[in-house]
DNA sequence: CTTCGGACTGTTTTT
DNA sequence: CAGTCCGAAG
């Protein structure tokens, strides 16, 4: 047992759930109470409800109040005394999610409900389990949750050794290929042989076939089974094990599994139609006694089948649980007639669907909103003019407040252009799911040396801190240590351990690495010192955890932050970029500061490092009026007054790669992520499409997105931007001689053009085109911009420029600067080159 | 061993 | 246009 966990986590068995757990609900909850809350729903919703026992499917149509039905239900579990709080299982997709049904039931049940532990989404809860059970899939405990990035990087160290073409066949590509098997339910030895790829060698193992050229090869399987080894080894897992190895411990132990099945009485799944095969087994499985269980969902905004979601979770539900309830909330509470019926017409051409007919008693309203624009900045550009007009109100319209808007876009790049242009007119804005705080570089170095303290198997947390700060250790020690791990079968620690401890490592480096295992050692042993119960504490003793030592020179227990603080400055960490002069450097000392202030929320690192690795986003909570940009992805489950979506182009939006991998059922995907983005829209809803957008750095021209000729025209308004296109619906153009000059004309006729850029390999050649024929459009406005833009600068200045690095201005003429450099020494340069080195960098508020 | 510069390549969407 | 990767020079 891990010495981390002061509560005890081995008795299980007796008393599988905490026992706080329990106190702090009953009392409290089981009082019997009136269900006065069940008034406000309608019929159906109230039969949602009520319908408490044996298996129900709640197909809940956009903006039907499903949250609402939810929420209740599990009010009405817990007042009836059907269940205590910790014994229902409710599973939602996100953390969002989980948190909003947190709250909502909170306000039902009156009181905050601490005693939801088994509400959350399908990650954490198998988090959770895994954490108990971690030994019967040979984990220890406090296993390290790999992101994406890590999992890339232990792919590649494994592709590389196998001597695979890592140029032609990707880590990337592995991991994709692997998940798909994970999302499918299946450990390496069940994948099944059709399934299976072949990968080649690089050459020079190859065992040369004459002529053909059939050389040695791999099977994807193989590096799956390799990864999944490794994975042990490290002590990790990545996303998918969180669910694959709870199904497979249910698997393989009926006791553990026949003890869950009786403790959730209750199960809820929200989101349904986004489940894959495994969360699916998973459900199955936990379920199979009393088929108490609840799933929401809607084939209509299924839109994670990338990611391995089975619409058809959804669709054989009934076959699943026989006697199955079926439960359809149809009206919506949320849109205006209009923007229902023109998402309606939209996903109306999608074939398979389970079928809903919403409707709604409001009526009249605004028509939806269509309108082309030039190019993605001057889509960016109205789409804030028209932001700022809501918000003073505008057209007899009451004002409507920045935090009720919102730009929903296909991909995360169109999101720039709003921000650049947000960033110049001074409106605030909030971008979810953008950068985030736990990918930054200091962050994860910071995160890394946390992770060696706690899992010491970490070899990938140790090597990505190993040599940061500069410790004169490169390629060849690294080597060295490594070979020494694989040949010894023990870990990274352990071999620099040995490594050091022989010689095989000279020098600096030795004396370095040798410092800073001492260091790691300590700060473990502070950690656990700190954390062990005192002779004073009520907590069961593990007697076979051997009590531990003081650290020498430690006086008091450190709490965890300041452990955390500790490791940051003993390891170099914190001088190394306080030595650091680039502009950047006080921007990430900021932010370790910021990461060490997060840590306050949490019981002890692993817990922050977990809720790192589960949630990822650090949702400081502002409440300032701000416009929200995120992708469509991202808004299911969310409404707003005021709704903008932009870049309804075919290619972007659908996204052609969609439609070259997935065919139709891409197709179809990015309709229900169309039929997404309309309704979330309660009032307006205003679509938009650009001619002209900058992908790559090259400018492509563009075509309005088929589902604009989808949505029904008595339902739309077309807007006329000046100047640039005719009336007409589907905005054909008025050539002007600028749209001729970069082959507008293909807006006016793109039936005919239609199969020609739905052609793979479309792209490309455009661009290859583009890139020899096609004028950037707009050139001579850029360059006003340009000239506008380019800051004025003032004799001894500091500046940055790109190749000659740091100077100070000793003269200028005109936009001709004379820059004395610290290191390339006097230049005549361009001032749209250089950039005052006082604007202390380009962070983005998160 | 580190640093620098040039070539190359990739963009959907996320737990 | 980035960010990453690789090879050459310090």
């Amino acid at each position: 047992m891990c010495a981390l966990h002061s509560r005890p986590m081995n008795d299980w068995s007796d008393d599988p759930f905490e026992s706080y757990e329990r106190e702090s609900l009953s009392a409290r909850a089981m009082a019997a109470r009136p269900a006065p809350y069940l008034d406000e729903l309608n019929p159906e919703q109230r039969r949602a409800a009520e319908t408490l026992d044996g298996p129900v499917l709640m197909l809940a149509g956009a903006g039907t109040g499903k949250t609402k039905a939810l929420t209740t239900r599990i009010a009405h579990l817990l007042n009836s005394g059907r269940a205590q709080p910790n014994e229902i299982l409710a599973v939602t997709f996100t953390n969002k999610a989980a948190r909003e049904m947190k709250d909502r039931v909170g306000r039902h049940v009156g009181g905050v409900i601490e005693g939801m532990p088994w509400l959350g989404t399908f990650h954490s809860l198998c988090n959770k389990l895994l954490r108990r059970h971690a030994e019967l899939v040979d984990l220890k405990s406090n296993f390290t949750i790999l992101d994406t990035d890590d999992q890339l990087r232990l792919l590649k160290q494994i592709i590389v050794a196998e001597n695979i073409d890592v140029k032609k066949w990707t880590p990337r590509w592995f991991a994709s290929i692997i998940d798909g098997y994970k999302n499918r339910g299946w450990f390496p030895d069940d994948v099944p042989p059709s399934e299976d790829k072949i990968v080649h060698c690089l050459p020079h193992v190859t065992t040369r076939v004459s002529e053909g050229g059939t050389g040695a090869t791999r099977q994807v399987v193989d590096i799956y089974r390799d990864y999944q080894k490794r994975l042990i080894t490290l002590n990790a897992v990545d996303f998918g094990d969180l669910l694959l190895h709870i199904v497979s411990i249910f698997k393989a132990h009926p006791d553990v599994l026949e003890k869950y099945q009786r403790w959730f009485k209750y199960i809820l799944v929200d989101e349904y139609q986004d489940t894959n095969v495994a969360q699916y087994l998973w459900l199955r499985l936990l379920a199979q006694g009393h088929k108490n269980i609840c799933c929401v969902g809607d084939d209509d905004q299924s839109i994670y089948g990338w990611r391995g979601a089975e619409v058809g979770n959804i669709l054989r539900f009934e076959k699943d649980f026989p006697g199955a309830a079926v439960i359809r909330l149809e009206q919506n509470y949320r849109s205006t007639e209009h923007i229902l019926a023109a998402a309606s017409g939209v996903i109306k051409g999608n074939a398979d669907r389970l079928g809903k007919t919403l409707w709604t008693a409001a009526e009249g309203g605004e028509k939806v909103r269509l309108i082309g624009h030039w190019d993605g900045d001057e889509e960016a550009r109205w789409i804030g003019e028209e932001i700022e007009s809501y918000q003073r109100g505008t057209r007899g319209l009451d004002p409507i407040g920045l935090n009720d808007q919102a730009i929903l876009v296909r991909a995360s790049f169109q999101m720039r252009a709003f921000e650049d242009r947000f960033l110049t007119i001074g409106m605030p804005y909030r971008v979810v799911g953008g950068p985030r705080f736990y990918e930054r570089m200091e962050i994860r170095d910071a995160m890394a040396y946390f992770r060696v303290v706690v899992s010491e198997d970490d070899d990938l947390a140790l090597e990505r801190i190993i040599n940061t700060p500069k410790r004169g250790l490169g390629d060849k020690a690294l080597q060295t240590i490594n070979a020494f791990a694989r040949e010894n079968g023990v870990s990274m620690m352990d071999a620099a351990r040995t490594v050091v401890a022989d010689g095989a490592i000279k020098g600096k480096g030795a004396k370095n690495l040798a410092e800073l295992l001492r260091g790691i050692d300590r700060w473990n042993a502070i950690m656990r010192w700190s954390t062990q119960p005192g002779p004073d504490s009520d907590a069961v003793i593990d007697l076979d955890e051997p009590m531990v030592e003081r650290p020498e020179g430690l006086e008091a227990p450190l709490s965890h932050v300041e452990l955390a603080q500790v490791i940051l400055d003993e390891s170099g960490y914190t001088a190394h970029w306080q030595n650091d002069k680039t502009p950047e450097a006080p921007g990430r000392l900021e932010n370790l500061k910021e990461l060490v202030r997060a840590l306050e929320e949490f019981e002890n690192l692993q817990g922050f490092l977990e809720h790192v690795a589960l949630v990822m986003s650090n949702e400081t909570e502002d409440a300032a009026e701000k416009v929200t940009i995120m992708t469509l992805h991202a808004a299911k489950g969310l409404e707003f007054p005021v709704v903008f979506l932009p870049g309804w182009e075919d290619g972007l939006f659908p996204s052609q790669r969609s439609m070259d991998e997935s065919g139709l059922k891409g197709l179809e995907e990015e309709r229900r992520l169309a039929y997404v983005g309309i309704t979330r829209a309660e009032r307006h809803c205003t679509i938009t499409f650009a001619a002209n957008r900058l992908t790559y750095g090259q400018w492509n021209a563009a075509m309005p997105s088929r589902f604009i000729d989808e949505l029904p025209e008595q339902h739309v308004e077309v807007l006329t931007p000046p100047g640039l296109y005719g009336g007409g619906f589907g905005a054909a153009a008025s050539a002007s001689p600028r749209e001729q000059a970069i082959g507008a004309s293909d807006l006016m006729d793109k039936a005919s053009k239609a199969d020609v850029y739905n052609s793979p390999g479309w792209a490309r050649m455009q661009r290859n085109s583009a890139r020899r024929s096609v004028r950037q459009p707009s050139e001579a406005r850029n360059m006003v911009i340009d000239a506008a833009a380019t800051p004025a600068f003032d004799i001894g200045e500091r500046v940055f420029h790109q190749k000659f690095g740091y100077g100070a201005i000793t003269a200028f003429e005109g936009d001709k600067l004379t820059i004395a450099f610290e290191k390339a020494g006097e230049k005549k340069v361009l001032a749209s080159y250089v950039k005052s080195a006082g604007s202390a960098g380009d962070d983005v508020p998160f």
